[in-house]
DNA sequence: CAGGAGGGGCTTTTT
DNA sequence: GCCCCTCCTG
């Protein structure tokens, strides 16, 4: 088989093995989204796996998507594997056995927005002021225990273990989970019932886990328990990498593996064929200064190249603007726009540049900051949606009761609310039963029976009009098009144009799945991020945060805002596991440029509308060997 | 009882 | 800049 002429021979080795578990420990650039590609097209090439025993994890849709063109390259089919996220795989099993756990095939995928109104709601109903503890807080504890797969009853907070149980209860309730939970739910399916967990071990022969150090304890149970017949498990990552331990990933899964599985082959890849050798020798004086990594050494065939350039701004504005200028350069130099990132730790770095650029007229593309599907006027559309098909849940149907406004308000939504808890009856149940409100006036109830009727006509339809065709129906007949056709402010007409856009992209999405129903739409909306939307072009300069830069790479790469409370963020300062992380943040950065990397910090820099603050060099910045730099700099730079 | 206007608080990273 | 809370009006 010619493609493996393509491959060094570690990576022949990875993709070659017949069977067992495969440790990969990858280096930035060095190639591993080929060797899983290629693996998997060997495993079906020599007739040792069907497509439907293939299941290939990675870490965002995206990669999914790019994994999947890679394929049907090579094999000219890739139809019937699975290639998804953690996230999709488990919301797939749990549609397709959800029975099991006492949720229908409707539940609805509860994002951060959703978790968090429905905590408002659990403090409310315990009395619990917000000032006491804050909604985030208890969300964090909660992802935590989730995503620890820890027990409810060993949670020692009395407060946390209360508003944890009383907030699954609610999830319950409506039909819902969260994102956390189609992990743990699937874990605990498959540790409880023996014959679904066969069905998938037996079609699974052969998994693959992309970025296996950024997986949580509940991905690695449920990694261990699909691969425990087969055993056929290849795992790639670098522990160097792992930057998400904030959502709980456990670098020890990779370090760990070995001892999970001590007949695992391990292969090391470290040449990289991406960077060149000046970049290269940057990125490994930052990150030898780990304590919690497994020793190695990256090396490459690549040219010396050109030296970094370092630039020391006054403030923001000025970073932007020595940016934009380098931009322009950089353009004249023929190089595509498409080509360059700037990347930064915190979202709201995006706001200085793109200010600067707009004006200096450079196309840009910002990823990340502003997500498209949490944009309110996109969320109320889907919040339509997801009512139609499950009425249960309440967290939208309390969002849209009122959007447009039907004089629907807080004081009666708690009538209603209290009506339901004396019964036991969900939100939109008690709302069928208005009439036996006694404390709600006749114009009111009018008003509920009117929306009532609405969304049962909507559910009605569901059944006989195509996707986008109903969407339309909804966005026209609840009034909410024609709420935002009034374009009194510039705000109002940016929102008709995103639900305008929704409408597109429901088209196309129509166009591509055919056979998608309501459902399917829902389902996939919900997984998707930010990163999944972005389509590079050569055209626009890439803005983004170092956490989204990971698996992407440029010839031209920004790293801005290298100042002590930025990079590494002032947060992570004090525990070394946290500041080892932000080290590797700077890492991931470093090693995504190819051909000219960019670093840049403000002496001054705003943290909010006008408050100023003084601040001092990335402790990070000074173990960049000092002969890596370009010598002629921009300013007076003490190092 | 609904809803708009105005004021004060806070901003890490995201499937 | 965004969200949430409060206060006031109709």
């Amino acid at each position: 088989m010619d493609l493996l002429s393509d491959l060094n021979p570690e990576q022949r080795k990875a993709v070659t093995i017949q069977r067992g578990p495969i440790l990969i420990l990858a280096g930035a650039g060095s190639g591993k989204t080929r060797v899983i590609t290629y693996r998997i097209a060997y495993l079906l090439h020599k007739k040792y796996a069907k497509p439907e025993n293939i299941l290939a994890i990675t870490f965002t849709n995206k990669a999914a998507d790019e994994m999947r063109t890679r394929i049907f390259k090579l094999l000219g089919d890739s139809h019937r594997m699975w290639i998804r996220t953690f996230h999709s795989t488990c919301a797939r099993i749990l549609r397709e056995t959800s029975e099991r756990i006492g949720i229908t095939r409707n539940f609805t995928i509860y994002d951060e927005h959703d978790q968090l109104s429905l905590i408002k709601d659990c403090l409310h109903d315990c009395n619990i002021d917000t000032k006491a503890i804050t909604p985030a807080t208890v969300l964090s504890c909660i992802n935590k225990i989730k995503q620890n797969l820890a027990s409810s009853d060993h949670i020692d907070d009395e407060l946390i273990r209360v508003l944890y149980k009383q907030y699954n209860k609610k999830l319950g309730d409506y039909n819902a989970v969260d994102f956390d939970d189609l992990i743990l739910k699937t874990v605990e399916l498959f540790r409880t019932d023996e014959n679904v967990l066969m069905r998938y071990q037996n079609r699974f022969k052969y998994i693959l886990v992309d970025e296996y150090q950024d997986t949580n304890r509940a991905q690695y149970e449920l990694t261990k328990l699909l691969a425990a017949k087969h055993r056929n498990l290849c795992v790639v990552g670098d522990d160097d990498q792992s930057i998400y331990s904030w959502r709980g990933a456990e670098i020890k899964n990779i370090l760990d593996f070995e001892k999970d599985f001590p007949d695992a082959v391990v292969i090391k890849l470290e040449q990289n064929y991406r960077s060149t050798k000046t970049i290269l020798k940057a990125a490994s004086g930052v990150v030898e200064n780990n304590e919690y990594r497994k020793p190695k050494i990256l090396w490459c065939d690549n040219d010396v190249g050109e030296r970094l350039e370092v630039f020391e701004a006054v403030d923001a504005y000025n970073e932007a603007a020595y940016v934009a200028r380098k931009i322009m350069e950089l353009k004249l130099q023929d190089f595509n726009l498409g080509d360059i990132a700037v990347f930064y730790r915190i979202n709201y770095q995006s706001r200085v540049f793109e200010e600067c650029f707009i004006k200096y007229q450079i196309p840009y593309e910002v990823i990340g900051s502003l997500k498209f599907y949490e944009r309110a006027e996109i969320k109320n559309v889907l919040a339509y949606l997801k009512v139609v098909t499950n009425p249960r849940d309440s967290v939208s149907l309390k969002r849209i009761i009122n959007i447009p406004s039907r004089k629907i308000g807080y004081t009666t939504i708690e009538k209603v609310l209290s009506y339901g808890k004396e019964h036991n009856l969900t939100l939109y149940e008690s709302l069928l039963q208005i009439e036996k409100i006694t404390s709600i006036d006749r114009k009111t109830k009018k008003r509920i029976q009117d929306f009532v009727a609405m969304i049962n006509g909507f559910i009605e339809l569901s059944d006989t009009l195509s996707l986008y065709e109903f969407v339309l129906e909804i966005v026209k007949d609840s009034g909410y098009l024609e709420s935002l056709a009034q374009e009194k402010t510039e705000r109002e007409y940016i929102r008709r144009k995103n639900v305008e856009e929704l409408l597109i992209s429901i088209k196309d999405y129509a166009k591509e799945y055919p056979d998608a129903t309501l459902r399917d739409y829902l389902a996939d909306v919900s997984l998707r991020s930010e990163i999944d939307e972005w389509n590079a072009t050569d055209e626009r300069v890439n803005l983004m945060t170092l956490h989204n830069a990971k698996g992407l790479e440029f010839d031209i790469v920004f790293i801005t805002g290298l100042e002590d409370g930025l990079i590494p963020h002032y947060k992570s300062q004090y525990e070394l596991k946290q500041y080892e992380e932000e080290r590797r943040l700077l890492y991931v950065g470093i090693t995504r440029a190819r051909k000219k990397l960019f670093l840049t910090f403000a002496r001054q820099r705003d943290l909010f509308r006008g408050d100023f603050t003084y601040t001092t060099l990335s402790p990070f910045f000074r173990e960049i060997p000092v002969d890596v730099f370009a010598t002629t700099m921009e300013s007076g730079l003490e190092m």
